[in-house]
DNA sequence: CTGAAAGCGCTTACAG
DNA sequence: CTGAAAGCGCTTACAG
């Protein structure tokens, strides 16, 4: 079905049938009126191919991951595509698999897809080459921080993120806390310890073993680690952990060791990983990147530079607390 | 940089140029050279929209999931991104969100952006409407049978999943065997019931209890049901459970209970959800639903009926037994 | 072997 | 208000 195939049984010429579908001015009320139900009756939907040949608009963008396969970027596109679909646009997936040959080739191939822009997935607020160079439509670096300060980069505040966790704890009057942690080569490790380090400071406090615990994100380690504080430090009373993963092990271990969750001890996730946290035992209280959020404002400041409105530096979205029973439940209301 | 640019600068017609760069034989290996340069020199790229609007292929599929968020999508539809980027095909994501209106919505938008075919996402096994009269490219449908015969489904087979399960713990010796699996509304827990129970008797065993233990698909369920058989069953050798989370929780359970595990009771899951099965304690046996490769193999199809050959009826694709220590690790060799 | 012409489906000045 | 014509960037018969 074309507009041609319309333009013939509404009786007109496919100019006027393009201006009457496309509610511009200039065309007879009844007109118009023939021509809407000439395609409505062929169920005409116009090749879009043709409208972007024309107006050099797709209406769509390209989402190009490193790992779509990791755990953070799946989130970031669901709340990319949401925002993506509301406004009408589409999105073209490319994953690269942290291969720069692949990553060169999707650019190529979004580019000669006509791509109006692209949104690029970190797979953490890590620092990342940036890639705007090879590319002249509009990008956005979201949870990745693009090396040139000239690029806008969409990040998730984990300095701040650390802080909500931390003033939680030292509120319930937590004030022997220790941290568990990935490795020290994550920036997200180091950047949430920066920010337990400076609330522990602001309320006068250290913290326990006087060093956070950098190992992995697993379990296995959370298991280990809690062990290992319990039995050198037994008057703790607080574990922030760096993820949720090592705090359901701590958990695990603390109860093991006849250690009370939350009274004795109260736990501090992070990622909100829903189903490790929130079906733990104790249910975890966590931080929540807000990773669907993370995508849906990265397409917000992609429309405003599609927009003629571009943006450059960093915005660090703000982190959430979920309080669970892992610290104890807030009171009721 | 379009085509007509890179034939000017090479000093030949578009038609040329065209003929040159598609490596059609009736050109001059002189001029042809001469072409290739300039649109090297250009870094020129075809526009994608003008061709597809002459071939009438874009090289575009639609993959239109319920819901993207849950669990099952993602991995098939990373299966299934893989594929097609190996083959130049890129894919148009669309979430439906489990409601009706927006996936008629996509359907439409898809159209109009002329993709050569979908493929449509379930969440389960479970039967779903046919769509396939709105849409006049083909479809395949993947983890979701359609309720017309005349479709092409590709689901996991859930059933022989859950007989290697059965068959791995019998042939460990393990006689006493109990199941606690989710809602009896899934069919993926009926499937997998049907599998273990047809295992079990040609074993010569029948399950303990007599029925399976429906619930959800949850870790709680997985601790409160474990106590519940260990309680009424002291003999218990083994306990197939319906998802990793279950297992996971009945493991910590038994574990709690003072029963080792796999020594006293092996525990197998399913779905081999990496971070809850290989980071539990122990790590779990569990069968892998093999969701990237039930995606690639959708994706092989759908590429059969692009190329005329389409297929219809049901595809069950196997599963893979992972075998850890929670039933004992295989001796090493 | 090369190029002028027609055409894919649509939109947009421009005449009338 | 309506429609013939040009054109978006490319490909493909068809002449030469």
């Amino acid at each position: 079905m074309t507009l041609t195939d319309v333009a013939r049984l509404a009786g007109v010429s496919v100019a006027t049938a393009s201006k009457a579908l496309n509610a511009r001015g200039e065309v007879a009320p009844d007109t118009r009126l023939r021509v809407l139900q000439a395609a409505n009756q062929l169920s005409f939907q116009p090749n879009v191919l043709a409208r972007g040949l024309i107006s050099g608009r797709t209406r769509t963008i390209g989402l190009l991951t490193d790992e779509l396969g990791g755990r953070f970027a799946f989130p970031i596109l669901l709340g990319a595509e949401n925002a993506l679909g509301n406004e009408q646009m589409s999105v073209l997936l490319c994953d690269a698999r942290g291969d720069a040959i692949r990553r060169q080739h999707y650019i190529r191939t979004l580019l000669a897809r006509q791509v109006d822009g692209f949104i690029i997935v970190g797979d953490s607020n890590d620092l990342r080459p940036s890639i705007s160079r090879d590319i002249p439509v509009p990008v956005v670096y979201v949870y990745g921080q693009s090396t040139d300060p000239n690029d806008l980069s969409v990040l998730a505040d984990d300095e701040g993120g650390a802080r909500l966790a931390t003033e939680h704890l030292v509120g319930l009057r937590r004030r022997r806390i220790a941290h568990i942690t990935g490795p020290q080569s994550y920036r997200a490790a180091r950047d949430r310890v920066t920010g337990l380090l400076a609330v522990l400071a602001e309320s006068g406090l250290s913290l326990v073993g006087g060093e956070p615990l950098y190992g992995e994100w697993s379990q296995r380690w959370g298991r280990h680690a809690a062990r290992m504080l319990v039995t050198a430090h037994r008057d703790i009373d607080a574990i922030f952990c760096g993820n949720d993963q090592i705090a359901a092990g701590a958990a695990q271990a603390l109860l093991e060791h006849g250690r009370r969750v939350p009274d004795d001890i109260a736990i501090v996730g992070y990622d909100n990983w829903e189903d490790m946290a929130a079906d733990c035992r104790p249910p975890l209280t966590t931080v929540d990147l807000d990773l669907q959020r993370l995508g849906s404002t990265a397409v917000t400041h992609l429309f405003a530079a599609l927009d003629g409105s571009p943006a450059s530096g960093v915005i660090r979205q703000p982190c959430r607390l979920v309080v669970r029973e892992s610290t104890g439940l807030l009171p009721a209301h």
